[in-house]
DNA sequence: TGTACATCAGTGAACGCGCGTTCACTGATGTAC
DNA sequence: TGTACATCAGTGAACGCGCGTTCACTGATGTAC
């Protein structure tokens, strides 16, 4: 495999010719890393470019423009997302209320670990009607919060039952909030007494008890 | 009074000669409109000036640069939310459970009625080091939640009592939350099947029942 | 009250730069026969 | 297997544009006397 472009200044590697071969590719995962440095704003069609190293006409090939790009890698970030909920979710195995505190810690460990992803989903401003697949993934990532809150609700004395929708926004709320808050490694971020999944742990256990689910989550 | 320019395309009405006479007030201004019209990225030094109906150069006898201008914003904005959120809250009377109701509806309000300084202040990516004022007013404004948390926990059994640090940043994540994700006129927002108001309000009551105070809402 | 002068705040022209976008082109790849 | 040809993906030069920033300047304001 030989490459000669793309992989000098942090580029990618890959094998190159006249033709690429994989620019598609190489194009979001060139966003991914200047979104990573510089913030979704913080980089232009023509950086993309340059990072992948082609010319500044060849993102044409596969983008219309700017936002489509960032459309498909916050398409790709929530589809990333919902896998990354199911398997720590895993239905509810073996017990409930373990897996839902890895839920919370997945959905944390994904802000921080992906905040390019995290960004490009949540902040871009990226409206979800740009494209069809992109409201879908992102309505498959919040199924997972939601069959998660529909297993919780059905714990309870059937009388007085919660809607499970709300439980599910109420959930995703609170980790969302102490995501943006104090879950990256932003410079706007704030200082914390405690890490944010005891935070958030410590939140839901909260929660829980005042729907009247006493169950105590392993490390609590 | 007169005026001869500033007041056409949306511009600010103000009297002017050669000097403007409250430029830097009205940059701000201009800085707060251009956010609520294309987000916190989406205008630029030069755009202000325009706004503001001066030369491109003219901003720079109050501003070093657009970061500058943007912190001001910020600033201001965590003044403004900080008077709102003391006003609401007023010291928890008449009564504590009513006071937190407002105080919450005050978080809310601010970031759906003034979304240019909410984007200022949690998503323009300006760090709280950018000017000592600036964390100053964030931390005012934290602490009136953080008293609201000490009146409450306040209300508990001493033993078992959370700290009321954490319960304070308990209720800011999940009201930060819901702001961030169904609070604003964003092209981003979701769909909610509840106003955003009532999906606090029964996340508190929740959240409260099992911090064990159970006493009701007004409008639970 | 008037005059001289210092200071201040905005002007407008200029610059170099990088961006977005287009265009005719060309090298590489795939396919029909 | 070889050849002709269509299609595809990237080139590189070009363009107009608006931005950030600087500069010497100038009009307005305030103040000392």
């Amino acid at each position: 495999m030989r490459w000669t472009k793309g992989d000098r200044d942090g580029g990618p590697p890959g094998p190159r010719g006249y033709h690429h071969g994989n620019l598609k590719e190489a194009l979001l995962r060139a966003a991914l890393e200047l979104i990573a440095e510089k913030g979704p704003a913080g980089f232009t069609f023509a950086d993309a470019a340059r990072w992948a190293g082609v010319s500044p006409a060849a993102p044409y090939r596969h983008f219309r423009d700017r936002d489509e790009l960032i459309a498909n890698v916050a398409r790709r970030g929530f589809e990333l997302f919902a896998e990354a909920l199911t398997t720590a979710w895993d239905d509810g195995k073996p017990e409930l209320m373990q897996a839902f505190d890895r839920l919370g810690r997945a959905y944390l460990d994904f802000a921080k670990h992906q905040p390019a992803y995290y960004s490009a989903m949540f902040e871009a401003g990226v409206s979800l009607d740009t494209d069809p697949a992109l409201r879908t993934a992102s309505e498959t990532a919040f199924a997972v919060l939601r069959s998660a809150a529909e297993k919780l609700v059905a714990l309870m004395p059937s009388q007085g039952r919660p809607p499970a929708l709300m439980v599910a926004l109420h959930v995703w709320s609170m980790t969302h909030g102490i995501a943006s808050l104090f879950g990256r490694g932003d410079a706007a971020r704030r200082a914390l007494p405690m890490p944010p999944e005891e935070l958030l742990e410590a939140a839901m256990l909260i929660y829980l008890r005042g729907l009247g689910l006493t169950t105590g989550l392993p490390r609590g």
